[in-house]
RNA sequence: GCGCCCGUAGCUCAGUGGAUAGAGUCACAGACUUCGGAUCUGUUGGUCGCGGGUUCGAAUCCUGCCGGGCGCGCCA
């Protein structure tokens, strides 16, 4: 559609220049706007730049259109051009070019529709981050998902992307952390004490209090019977503070472990697990204040360091460092995404949850701070997951521990069904997720919708070979394909660079997932209305390259949400 | 109080300056003797939250109000 849409744009350019030196006008020729209309009737492209420029030109919009249609008219590419409307152009595109379309799929298969916006540079995609103080939840799920697919457009579009993971293991919830995992350690049952052997009897629970705001879920318990399994119960007679350090270590080495495995089960692939920690290993801070500083745009009061935020568009400056010396999670946050720019990317984007919106221009901020565009971080906002069961809200409270996590849901309804789910509607808004539907392998789920659609394009490409029929080699010829059906479904394969370009710039996985249900309806339609095997060769033949078109870009759409495109079902 | 996001068919949502606002779902009625019926075709359904403004043209941009969500710490 691209080559196309670009030779008119450059014709209807000439057209305007010719009418404007015919007239004696100067014309500015601004962008001219090329969309795919609404409906058919109205062709298969339309521009609109006759009635943004009538003014200049002193004409109507229609005058105007009639005089670009009749120049640009004479085109290999085009059926017909028509003037609709208040002034539109109509482009209805001849049979050369569906033939070319179709060539173009076939020729350079699963690359077709890749871009080369990004041209080689490097963005990092950093998403999930969860603390490591307890499992996923399905809120991680949800940015564990549009993450990954950001970051497989992102690839398929031309840029050199990275996946990462920041681990929050600094700071007072990680002691928090470790306070809990001691304190379930020292609840558990033993038999030994319970039979009297232990004279000295260490270790009673209530040498443990459980820390007021600690974890409370049933994972902790587990961990603490892991320690008990691993090391027996030598902490029990060990001053608390001493066995802290162990107990911190191995609590968050083991959700990390079940972080790492759950996410590797989603299909998700980190290529850098970053560790706050080794901020401050590295003394990486203090150089990321000093940089501040040496800007302008940190100073000291009050025995804290400040952030001048209020020379950006916060309304207070903000502290960086306490009086009484610790760094604030800013501090680190900064300190980070200078890491990530002093490590050579060229484009950082960030994946939060909604509710830290209010974060994002300070963020921005700081990163101009360090001498950066703020263009250069694009912060994505996950909003919340709503978990329905039959339209009924599942209840969730994080406080009490008794949250769904990625994994129920992913033991519940499969991989290819959350991954869709998750991505089916703007990141930005609300998500009602339903198990029940989610489940259900008929057509009211979308995901089995568009997986069928590509089982059904293996199953017809592997009757043609059981009955000896070949997909041809020839090149189609546009003029095979009449019927409505076929120039739909051409129409819509025809689209997927221009979604694919979309979904990339807006960041936006969604594009991906409701192209593929779309394409997957049209082919649908088409497989109903129209026999393939059996027909007279001519047709048969051109009707099999268009099956085999339609399941390279089902497969790779599939590709990009990460979603498997099964050959039966 | 200030700030951000949202409000579109009964329900869940696309559509962010263009033509008669679209899907899915629900309900009903239909469709291959042969390539997979997990499919297809059709019908029903709208003051685009409300008012004003900008524009040749507004669901889309501006503004006021109403309703919902979230955020505003020397917390993380």
């Amino acid at each position: 559609m691209n080559d196309v849409q670009e030779g008119l744009r450059q014709r209807v350019r000439e057209a305007l220049e010719e009418i404007a030196r015919v007239k004696g006008v100067a014309v500015e020729c601004p962008e001219l706007v090329f969309e795919k209309p609404k409906r058919e009737n109205q062709g298969d492209l339309s521009t609109n730049c006759a009635m943004q420029m009538c003014k200049v030109f002193g004409e109507s919009p229609r005058a105007l259109a009639e005089k670009i249609a009749a120049k640009v008219a004479a085109d290999p590419y085009l059926d017909r051009v028509e003037v609709a409307g208040p002034g539109f152009i109509n482009f209805f595109l001849s049979s050369k070019w569906m033939g070319e379309v179709l060539a173009d799929i076939l020729d350079k298969g699963e690359r077709y529709g890749a871009r080369d916006l990004g041209k080689g540079r490097r963005v990092q995609v950093e998403f999930v981050s969860a603390n490591p103080t307890g499992p996923l939840h399905v809120g991680h799920g949800r940015g564990a998902a549009v993450g990954d697919i950001i970051a497989n457009i992102l690839a398929f579009t031309g840029w050199s992307v990275e996946r990462e993971y920041y681990i929050n293991d600094a700071g007072l919830q990680m002691d928090i952390l470790g306070r809990s995992t001691q304190s379930r350690y020292f609840e558990l049952d033993r038999p030994a004490r319970s039979t009297g052997t232990g004279s000295s009897a260490p270790g009673c629970p209530s040498d443990a209090p459980f820390p007021e705001d600690g974890y409370k879920g049933e994972y902790i318990h587990d961990i603490a019977r892991a320690i008990r399994d691993q090391e027996g119960d030598r902490f029990l007679s060990m001053p608390l503070g001493e066995s802290h350090p162990f107990f911190k270590a191995f609590a968050v080495r083991n959700i990390l472990d079940t972080i790492r495995q759950i996410l590797a089960d989603f299909g998700v692939r980190f290529d850098v697990w970053f560790s706050e920690k080794s901020l401050y290993e590295r003394d990486l801070v203090p150089a990321a204040m000093e940089a501040l500083k040496v800007n302008g745009f940190a100073f000291e009061k009050d025995g804290a360091v400040w952030f001048k935020a209020t020379d950006f568009t916060d309304e207070k400056d903000r502290v960086l460092i306490r009086s009484n010396g610790v760094p604030t999670y800013f501090a680190s946050d900064i300190t980070y995404h200078k890491e990530k720019f002093d490590l050579g990317f060229d484009r950082v984007i960030d994946v939060w949850g909604a509710d830290h919106h209010g974060y994002v221009p300070r963020m921005k901020a700081g990163v101009e701070a360090l001498g950066r565009s703020p263009d250069d971080l694009d912060v994505l906002l996950i909003q919340f997951v709503n978990l329905l069961r039959d339209g009924e809200q599942v209840a969730m409270s994080t406080r009490s521990g008794q949250f769904v996590t990625l994994r129920d849901v992913l033991d519940e309804v499969g991989v290819d069904a959350t991954r869709y789910f998750f991505v089916m509607r703007r990141s930005d808004s609300h998500l009602d997720f339903d198990l029940e539907l989610a489940k259900r392998q008929s057509s009211d789920n979308p995901v089995y919708y568009i997986q069928y659609a590509y089982a059904r394009v293996c199953s017809v490409l592997r009757e043609a070979k059981a009955r000896g029929v070949a997909v041809p080699d020839a090149r189609p010829t546009g003029s095979a394909y009449c019927s409505d059906e076929e120039k739909r479904l051409l129409s819509r394969l025809a689209e997927f660079p221009d979604e694919a370009e979309k979904a990339s710039r807006e960041l936006a996985p969604h594009v991906i997932a409701n192209y593929a249900l779309a394409l997957a309806g049209d082919f649908h339609s088409f497989y109903n209305a129209h026999r393939i095997l059996g027909e007279e060769e001519e047709v048969m033949n051109a009707r099999l390259l268009l099956v085999q078109a339609a399941g390279t870009v089902l497969r790779s759409a599939l590709a990009l949400l990460g979603i498997s495109a099964p050959e039966r079902m």
